[in-house]
DNA sequence: TGAAAACCTGACCATATGGTCAATTTTTTA
DNA sequence: TAAAAAATTGACCATATGGTCAGGTTTTCA
């Protein structure tokens, strides 16, 4: 449930030796791993066990259940989540902050694809764990930002956009290239995606995004043929 | 693997009595509500059985095992989704046929969001049964409408956006409504979304993307306060 | 260097759950 | 209406899996 907000204490290093440290991490890589590829109820213990290179056992002595792995691996990634929002602020030009904001939103998708679908199938399934953490810590730094867009579109510096929808829409158009992965390379006809078709997702979205929101697109589609 | 394209094989009214047609439909529903709230190996068959009123026995006589289900409600899914793109075509208005698509897809998010839930969930574990469907009927599919809009930009009839991530932008928009309704309601402070809800996220999503389409939107947001 | 703390792990258990089955009842149909 | 077909179901089983634990080994540190 309190599943320790970013700071919190479930995987804070800190207690414990040098050997715990590492296992802790190693056994936390491979959880999310798993989860991603099967949820929370299709990871099994020995599984996790077999990819962090440990006997069950030992992952029971560093965590107690399974649902405790889980907790550090969701407080794992929500650390990651919310910092990228720095740069929205009044002061800001609404272009900029905004396309710092999708391209970091985008990286993080790039870079940690298996943190975006544990997160996903957390929400999929009610946020029983992170449920508070949205209704508290997220809901107001939404808030705060929105407040931030708000100003720009009454000072005439953007279109008039729903701040809220705003936010729900950037993360759906980023978060979809890790969590329906599968989707997106079926209809791309691609293996997998390689930097270069994140490249070319991040540019149209910040193509579709920042004209949606009147703010004229400084980038031009189409850089490479992209053959990954 | 072979999920039964829509007019598939597995769900098809046809064989068997009135009985059987009445049950499996009791089942169907029942376990599109479960597996969308638990997910394939989080559902449990005695709470399918639960949900359709039936004694557990009695689910393994119509359906041999619980991958058997779960294929059945997904070739249900795959039916409702594969309809709505009928008015994208070279004919027709870009702003028109857009909108319509778009409108369509949030009622069908609106109307049927476990069945949407089903599907990412589907997704998110990389599609072990749909995925040939994807590739082949969907790609093929999507391959043919962005032909449509290629053309259309080639026209000058709307701004030059890549089509596949088009659609792949279109189906992350409004399916994040259902998928990830509880991280959506804690940041608009909701319970839960009603239709004032969907009525204001179809006109923000409007909004977005026939102005990032460079289609001016013709709906000016924000109807009514909305207080759902 | 020795003892305390930390760490390791194979063997084991309890439970949950998908699936079977044979005996029975209900429905259909000729 | 009789017999064949379809449908029903409680009891039961095999297996997978989360979790325990006692006894042993390694690391730390005064």
């Amino acid at each position: 449930m309190t599943v320790a907000t970013p700071r919190g204490d479930v995987d804070t290093p800190a207690r414990g030796g040098r050997i715990r440290r590492q296992h802790e991490a190693a056994i936390l890589a491979a959880a999310e791993q798993v989860f991603a590829r099967a949820g929370f109820q299709g990871a099994t213990m020995a599984e996790i066990a077999l990819a962090a290179g440990l006997p069950k056992s030992n992952l029971h002595y560093y965590f107690g259940t399974k649902a405790e792995v889980y907790r550090a691996v969701l407080a794992h990634i929500l650390r990651l989540w919310l910092a990228e929002t720095d740069r929205i602020n009044a002061d800001a030009d609404p272009r900029e902050a905004l396309a710092h904001y999708i391209e970091a939103k985008m990286r993080l998708t790039a870079e940690h694809p298996d943190a975006s679908r544990v997160f996903a199938n957390e929400l999929l399934h009610g946020a029983p764990e992170i449920g508070d953490y949205l209704r508290n810590e997220l809901r107001l730094l939404v808030a705060d930002k929105a407040a931030v867009i708000e100003a720009w579109i009454a000072a005439g510096r953007m279109a008039p956009v729903d701040p809220v929808h705003l936010f729900i829409s950037l993360w759906a158009l980023t978060q979809t290239y890790a969590d329906f992965e599968t989707q997106v390379c079926a209809v791309l006809n691609r293996r997998s995606l390689g930097p270069a078709d994140y490249r070319r997702a991040t540019a149209h979205v910040l193509n579709l995004v920042l004209r949606g929101c009147g703010l004229a697109s400084p980038i031009p589609e189409g850089e490479s043929p992209c053959s990954t």
